[in-house]
DNA sequence: CGATTTTGACCGGCGC
DNA sequence: GCGCCGGTCAAAATCG
């Protein structure tokens, strides 16, 4: 199906698929030939029927560049002639060296993120094969040894499935979701891999929401873990990750496939959401809703529930590491109820973030699930319209928002920025020098060796690229989806130094009730 | 013709 | 029990 790349393929609607296939995916195309651009709909939403009536429009990164060819053309009037074609030429021929150059970069930054990719994938695999127990965990953490061989896993896949499937079957991240819907109807019988998993209903991870929670549960609880899990996994169903990014695109290009199956007036925002559900596979449970924010319509809220059942292209998984890894944030007992332990969460998350995106990570208790959202909407440094957004965002009570170093807040931890990096434990990213370009990608800053026009090139091709917000999102992803899964290896360090208490707390809410062995119920 | 969007209707949860 | 609201379904329309 090449049809429709992008928010579902396109397909009938007209829609420009921003998102996804991978393809077109900025972040993961930077090396296509074209100019790394891309296409996107004007205006969420509405629309009349099926497409028509909607427009698309180009962005384009290197407009500037054109801009300014056609600045030059012009001013070389008609006077001069020569001038004129030699001015264009020696503007071509510099256009076309930056242009040999920016795609360097971009080779760097490709292979720079094909490397933390290949690390992600060893760390998952490590962590499926790894005992539930490990050796370095402190002994004091007796809750947590659930956790020590859960939290992985969900960070792996954090379904049900994720327990048994995933180790052995999926090879990208995926598996189970991490939210999720709920009536399955149509979706929930044709889902292939749950005919693999006869046993579980519970084991696809996508359970049919509202209607068979119930029914799907009570065999559940026959099989075995009973209510714990029950609780558990309605948790995991739940939760969600939201990201919000300045985009006047409809939706954020993540790498995968959604259909628009919905759409709704939210009550107290003036904008629709919009339901999209994955369709790079059949019965994937992974939904999102997207909505611009009512105080500021360049931000789009996109928020993602579920975790994918099938492999994921290179972009794609990036985001859907970061919903899977967030939510076993969440489930790992980091609930933002617990102040210690959703501070730590946040502040892991925002880490995380930061490096690339000036963000903020916050957890929400008072939304009616519990959702980590991350604030893409502070452009990198160097990026044309940075602006604050958490200024005009009300906090609500049930929120943690962690500040951000680079966002003008104190840093919830004081330390250095650089710091974050070693800290976060990246170096596990630090795998080879061209990670560290990753690094300088998030945080642009003059390479090195590099003679003073290109580094100026660069920069501005790195602003551009960084002011992205599709960028920002994918990187950011990847790297808290890393970070995530050092978090949950290192999870007895993470949690049991701030959050051991943390789990007491958990148990308030009801989302805490999960912080169980996600994973087995499966089976 | 197949895939997708649109959109009204439906369902279930929740608060009163 | 009723109404509100969020989320989903599914028929119709549309596009490539």
């Amino acid at each position: 199906m090449d049809k429709g790349h992008l928010g579902g393929g396109g397909g009938g609607g007209g829609l420009l698929a921003l998102d996804a296939s991978p393809r077109q995916l900025g972040f993961l195309n930077l090396l296509s030939p074209a100019p790394f651009h891309r296409s996107m709909e004007a205006d969420d939403g509405g629309g009349g029927g099926g497409g028509r009536g909607r427009r698309s429009i180009e962005v384009d990164f290197f407009s500037d560049e054109k801009k300014n060819m056609k600045k030059s053309r012009a001013s070389a009037g008609a006077d001069a002639e020569d001038h004129k074609d030699q001015a264009m030429q020696a503007e071509l021929s510099r256009m076309n060296e930056e242009n040999q150059r920016l795609r360097g970069m971009l080779t760097q930054v490709n292979s720079s993120y094909h490397a933390l990719q290949m690390h992600l994938v060893a760390l998952m695999q490590q962590r499926t094969q790894m005992p539930p127990v490990q050796p370095q965990q402190p002994p004091t953490h007796e809750d947590g040894k659930n956790e020590s061989a859960i939290v992985p896993r969900q960070f792996l896949g954090l379904g049900p499935s994720g327990a048994s499937a995933d180790v052995a079957e999926e090879p990208s991240n995926s598996s189970t979701e991490v939210g999720s819907p709920r009536r399955s109807s149509s979706n929930g019988n044709e889902d292939p891999e749950r005919g693999d998993n006869p046993d579980g209903p519970s084991t696809a991870g996508w359970l049919p929401g509202r209607g068979m929670s119930q029914q799907q549960q009570q065999q559940l609880g026959a099989a075995a873990k009973g209510h714990d899990q029950q609780a558990q996994e309605a948790t995991m169903r739940k939760a969600r990750v939201s990201v919000r990014a300045r985009s006047e695109a409809p939706i954020i290009a993540d790498g995968c496939q959604w259909r628009k199956y919905g759409q709704k007036m939210a009550k107290g925002n003036p904008c629709p959401r919009a339901y999209y559900r994955c369709t790079m596979a059949t019965g994937c449970p992974v939904r999102k809703q997207v909505q611009r924010c009512a105080e500021d319509r360049t931000i789009l809220i996109t928020t993602y529930e579920g975790t994918h059942n099938h492999p994921l292209p290179p972009a794609a998984m990036a985001m859907a590491s970061t919903t899977s890894a967030a939510a076993s944030m969440l489930l790992s007992g980091s609930m933002p109820s617990a102040d210690g332990a959703g501070l730590m969460s946040s502040n892991f998350l925002a880490r995380t973030v930061l490096p690339c995106s000036s963000s903020m990570a916050t957890i929400s208790a008072s939304a009616p699930f519990p959702t980590v959202t991350l604030d893409l909407t502070h452009a990198p440094p160097g990026a044309p319209n940075a602006m604050p957004l958490n200024v005009a965002r009300p906090h609500a009570p049930g929120q943690f928002h962690v500040p951000m170093p680079g966002g003008g807040m104190a840093p919830a931890f004081a330390m250095p920025p650089h710091m974050l990096y070693n800290q976060s434990k990246f170096s596990g990213l630090q795998m080879s020098s061209d990670s560290v370009d990753a690094g300088q990608f998030a945080q642009p800053r003059p390479p090195m060796g590099l003679p003073g026009q290109l580094s100026d090139t660069v920069s501005a091709a790195a602003a551009a690229i960084t002011a992205d917000p599709n960028f920002t999102v994918a990187l950011a992803a990847a790297i808290s989806s890393i970070m995530a899964g050092q978090h949950a290896a290192g999870n007895s360090n993470a949690n049991n130094s701030n959050n051991n208490t943390s789990n007491n707390n958990v148990t308030t809410t009801s989302n805490n009730t999960t912080s169980n062995n996600t994973n087995s119920e499966t089976q």
